[in-house]
DNA sequence: CTGAAAGCGCTAACAC
DNA sequence: GTGTTAGCGCTTTCAG
């Protein structure tokens, strides 16, 4: 790493200058010139530090992400579509995980300020439950483009990509109902998530619409991971005045239930219709056409990363809040069917 | 993002000096001191540049990620594994995704060189096809310990964490003959990479030890996606002489195998057994009960970067090449049983 | 315990 | 076309 451009700039007897012009086909250079400067950085193998090069022109080049979970294809996909646009623009990725936790979240702010990249794009973790003073403290005064990716932060507005969770828990348990439906269950998340009170704000909704009352024995919560819907399933299925068809607001969750239905050897549709929220690729890879409510995950990411170089490009109005609303995509493939 | 070192130094009365051993924790500082900085940094909401002590230090504390596909779980988990051991020892890290592409990757390899980061974990693509001279150029002379994970680059040696192929298909072989099976068909990845032909081999082996031929008609070729194994296995099921067990050497493979097997109501594994190659979270989760030798994800990950900091400690032998090699774990779930 | 000064590797006016 | 010079923001001897 000993190799600098003053050992380039001696070694072709010109000055640094010349080579950062070469380097950066900045202002004019002599192509004679240029060539003997380009043979003797092939020649010493040299590699420009982008250190020294921030430091310089206070450009990092860089963008930060903090997602909660990457092993979550879910954010896998998000991660995706950001980078491809990052590619597109020449911006590098630092990135930070946070095991879902809101005080790691604050470390990866701070550790992103730090290095003086240009915008962050953060999935927060949905729990409601813990803001520090100091994390929204961090958070507004960061001084450095935000972008939300289905998130929702308390107290703070921020620009951001944001799924319509109201909608699609609506057009989920509609399809119920148009199917044919009036008992219909939902499997929700962590009853404190804000996305859990949005999708069942869309299933009382869809359920009042219809003139269809919402009964409590109907409406369960689970921990967002399968077994806990595996167990609320079997429970469902055991009940004297069982519900036709279940909502289940997760994609892992879906897999529970889903397991619990085979293992009861449960017909879906015919002796229990469901639909599910998110993405459910694998599970239909298998040909089990279980319909759904898609968020985008890639495009969320894109559209994420696009709104954040929007914000870079226009510093004069870097306050102004952008924010876009997707309404997840309705996908059926007869899961959600009524078979009296 | 204007205010520095300086602006804290002399709002704090003292030199820029002082102010670096306060943020450091170096040095003597007396008491009052101290607490005057801090107070000035509180109040001036000052975060210092990771840049500039970097220059300074010739020291980034960040680490590169090189992986194909970020959206696909099996990569997701390795890096969660690295970032948790990166995590831990204050490392940052810059990600790459390649999209399976030797190009991307050779131009992430210079990206990180510039980032003057300290180390590289890659995953390459499997593609044995296309080695640029310049690629192998940069990746032998880029004076960056550089750790492989589960890769195999010709023509080059490097430290990292390998799976033994061979060995666990050679398991997934056997444990198919153990459970009585005479007739294996087994469906292949993409015929001219690496792990293919190894995993060829662990098939191989294991039938020639047991004295079974091997017959050509059993052995198939897929591209490691779902399509080609789902058309592959709709083909197997109408052979006249059907074998009785399918070894599908890939994680997306089999879930292909699996719906056309379900399609056509073949019973796994009294009709037919299978095994896979690779974890199958999502398809146990829905109680399938499918058996599979398992790479190791999450712990590659960690073993991978464990063994880049300990590279990173001991710069003096640098260049010694350490290779660990994991063989995959045989999980037996029933579906690999023998019922005549 | 504290400060002055040099330097990390590069860029960007400004001269020539 | 090319070189000189002064930083970018921090750490680190070396003095005191």
């Amino acid at each position: 790493m000993a190799i600098t451009i003053k050992d380039i700039a001696k070694k072709a007897q010109v000055s640094r200058t010349t080579v950062s012009r070469v380097l950066n086909d900045s202002g004019y250079v002599k192509e004679e010139t240029r060539k003997k400067v380009m043979d003797v950085i092939k020649e010493l193998n040299y590699t420009p530090s982008a250190i020294a090069r921030s430091l310089s022109t206070s450009k990092t080049n860089t963008i930060g992400i903090i997602v909660p979970e990457i092993n979550n294809p879910f954010f896998g996909e998000i991660i995706k579509g950001i980078s491809q646009i990052a590619d597109e623009n020449n911006l590098n990725i630092i990135l930070c995980n946070t095991d879902d936790k809101r005080d790691k979240e604050l470390k990866a702010l701070k550790l992103l300020k730090e290095q003086r990249i240009e915008g962050i794009i953060i999935t927060p973790t949905y729990a409601e439950d813990h803001f520090s003073s100091e994390y929204l403290n961090t958070l507004e005064h960061i001084g450095i483009p935000i972008i939300l990716l289905d998130g929702y932060v308390k107290y703070s507005e921020f620009s951001g990509i944001f799924i319509d969770h109201i909608k699609g828990a609506y057009d989920a348990t509609r399809a119920l109902i148009n199917a044919g439906h009036k008992k219909i269950a939902i499997i929700n998340g962590k009853q404190n998530y804000t996305i859990t009170k949005d999708r069942f704000k869309g299933y009382v909704k869809a359920l009042n619409e219809n003139n269809i009352i919402i009964e409590d024995k109907y409406v369960f919560y689970g921990d967002f991971d399968y077994e806990s819907s595996y167990e609320i399933t079997k429970k469902i299925l055991s009940m004297e005045d069982r519900p036709s068809a279940i909502f289940v607001t997760s994609n892992m969750m879906i897999l529970g239930t889903i397991k619990a239905l085979y293992e009861q050897n449960i017909n879906i549709p015919k002796d229990m219709a469901i639909i599910g929220f998110d993405k459910l690729d694998l599970v239909n890879i298998l040909g089990m056409n279980i319909s759904s409510v898609n968020g985008p995950t890639i495009e969320m990411g894109k559209a994420g990363m696009k709104m954040l170089i929007d914000k870079l490009n226009n510093v004069s109005q870097n306050d102004e809040i952008k924010r876009r609303i997707i309404v997840p995509e309705l996908v059926l493939k007869g899961s959600e069917k009524f078979i009296p």
